[in-house]
DNA sequence: TATTGTTATACTCTATAACTATA
DNA sequence: TATAGTTATAGAGTATAACAATA
């Protein structure tokens, strides 16, 4: 375990037992909270969105989910439905029919009708949406490596481990 | 596409490198996105949040993130200010009165002058507000059993640690 | 009859700046 | 001058149900 001094040096994490203590914040225990997965979920999740939106300043993309998972997805595969951009999601088709309308209003996606069925579309990605994709991968590259530089080198595998089978098991409870 | 004849049985559980194989939905690779500790935690929450809110029903905490931690603190520590409130919650002032006011306003919560300080607050519960909080707390913990039983239990111990820790360090970004 | 996508409605949350009252 | 909290405003996301067109 390095000890790089950083500028700004973060609390003394060497005390190995911080781990077991409960939460303290205000001088408050957040006793209940605390043990909740969901609590950390939803409390990671605001933090790590207001910083990603701070990033992508007036993109056309900032603020809200799905925009930018719909967005590259767009950018890879040409012809994509919402149908099953709304699957990856996990939104229902009218959100993910408005995050499209936006994207096509602001000249990123276009829309055409699917050659084997009539009632779907086909998205395709124009230049100017290629472009933003780029930017936008840029971005969370940039969000990767500098906001989540605390998380610990010996960490980061199990975690990513460990939420990535957390998501492919809630798939299944989102039917 | 016609030719979706690919079957559709995802990973067996028992597949030992089912942790390490590029994520697949509706038969596209999110090659991106999978790596990037924000999607991961930012869909989560999406899944989580609505879960959770299916499970508040039509209580006064339902929706939004805040409410809950909210109304757990009143109820934890009579006298509470906003502002210790709004540093739990990494939430700005306006956002965390607008909270605090609905309580008021439900009946859940009362608000007085600190002792200390005239210009800061004193929140304390209300009976209605003392039984709402147990009943959400009933849920919470039934929410942990039921929705996140998919998480094995050699990873629970691990997976809180690190959401623990990350949580903590992430405090320090939110200045 | 099921599926793809749209429309309409009503309810939220969010961010920012400007304001008051007290310390 | 700094802090606690409020007000005002503008912008966005969300959920639901009902709808049209195609399969």
């Amino acid at each position: 375990m390095t000890t790089d001094a950083s500028p700004h040096s973060p609390p003394p994490d060497t005390d190995p037992d911080a781990d077991l203590r409960p939460l303290e914040i205000a001088g408050h225990r957040i006793d209940i909270l605390d043990g909740a997965f969901s609590w950390f979920i939803r409390s990671l999740d605001s933090v790590v969105s207001r910083d990603l939106d701070a990033r992508m300043g007036h993109l056309e993309v900032a603020k809200g989910k799905g925009k930018i998972t719909a967005l590259l997805l767009i950018d890879d595969y040409p012809g994509i439905r919402p149908s099953e951009i709304a699957e990856v999601l996990m939104r229902d088709r009218p959100t993910t029919g408005r995050i499209i309308d936006r994207m096509v209003q602001a000249g990123l996606v276009s829309r055409g009708v699917s050659a084997h069925d009539q009632r779907a579309q086909s998205l395709t990605i124009t230049p100017a949406g290629h472009d933003l994709a780029e930017k936008v991968r840029e971005i969370i590259r940039q969000q990767e490596a500098e906001f989540f530089d605390f998380i610990a080198p010996e960490d980061r595998a199990q975690f990513m481990r460990i939420l990535r089978r957390t998501y492919m098991r809630m798939r299944s409870k989102w039917t």
